[in-house]
DNA sequence: CCCCAGGCTTTTC
DNA sequence: GAAAAGCATGGG
């Protein structure tokens, strides 16, 4: 069996696959869709970046097996609104102490030792979450909980429509301005969402990391500017202007996660 | 005690 | 308009 899979963080997962069967069973296309294997890393980065950044490449070859995962949006669109200004083990926590609150819980047997898992809360479970004892689950956050509970609601009410929001027609600016009007989401969350949670692969969300590595392998003077909503556009636009504006964000990842590791040295996801 | 973590909102100049 | 402060907590 020549599949390998191994877990980076809640929102991430590596693959490594040679063929499409496994022992004679064909891939379920649900599982390729999951793991977007129907995506080719020659698309994401064109061998046109290589002659440019040949040394980069050399680093980055190393990642070309991480895929982005097609995941719940409402499930990405909570998780990534506990990830603002924290680091990568209270995200994890909170996301953690959510299922564990509101999921549901179930037992799988898996080579003999029982695994208790959690499925994600429903829309309805979160919009009728108390805002204190959700808060439980956000760090202390009030003002965070309150966020989720209020966008809960709003997808419960169709005021969030995931639906229109999957339209592959929209384009990712609206995408992004209507995520954005919702409390507690901004620019980067709402290119996180798109990203990982509706399958736009052109979304490039920018946060701190993606902002480092623009300014030092990329050489962008915005990226000494602070962060703000101004800046953030004019970084998105520069990315474009050097990556596949289709797959800017997936090429992005794999930037992101190769600077982490290879840079700054973080070994934890 | 300082600064930084997969930022957003409100206040202030 | 753009910058600065507040939010919350853990780790270096």
């Amino acid at each position: 069996m020549s599949i390998f899979i191994r877990q980076i963080s809640t929102q991430e997962f590596e693959v490594n696959t040679i063929e499409n069967e496994i022992k004679g069973i064909p891939i379920p296309l649900f599982f390729q869709r999951y793991f977007s294997l129907d995506i080719d890393m020659d698309r994401v980065f064109p061998e046109s970046f290589a002659r440019f950044y040949p040394d980069l490449w050399k680093l980055l070859a190393e990642y070309f097996s991480l895929r982005i995962m097609r995941q719940d949006p409402f499930e990405t669109m909570i998780s990534f609104m506990c990830a603002q200004g924290i680091g990568m083990h209270l995200i994890r926590k909170q996301v953690s102490m959510l299922i564990k609150t509101y999921g549901e819980k179930t037992t799988v047997t898996f080579a003999g030792n029982e695994i208790e898992l959690y499925n994600f809360p429903d829309p309805e479970r979160l919009a009728a979450a108390d805002p204190f004892m959700l808060s439980r689950c956000t760090n202390n956050n009030r003002v965070r909980a309150n966020n989720i509970i209020a966008v809960s609601q709003g997808v419960v009410e169709g005021k969030v429509d995931f639906q229109r929001l999957c339209d592959r027609d929209m384009p990712l600016s609206e995408v992004r301005r209507k995520l954005s009007e919702n409390r507690g989401i901004g620019f980067k969350i709402a290119d996180c969402i798109a990203l990982f949670g509706l399958g736009r692969f052109d979304a490039f969300p920018i946060d701190t990391h993606v902002k480092q590595y623009l300014g030092s392998w990329f050489k962008s003077t915005t990226a000494l500017r602070s962060l703000s909503p101004a800046s953030y556009l004019i970084l998105d636009a520069e990315a474009r202007s050097f990556l596949n504006p289709d797959f800017a964000g997936y090429a992005g990842h794999i930037l992101f996660h190769c600077w982490r590791r290879e840079i700054k040295k973080l070994q934890s996801f």
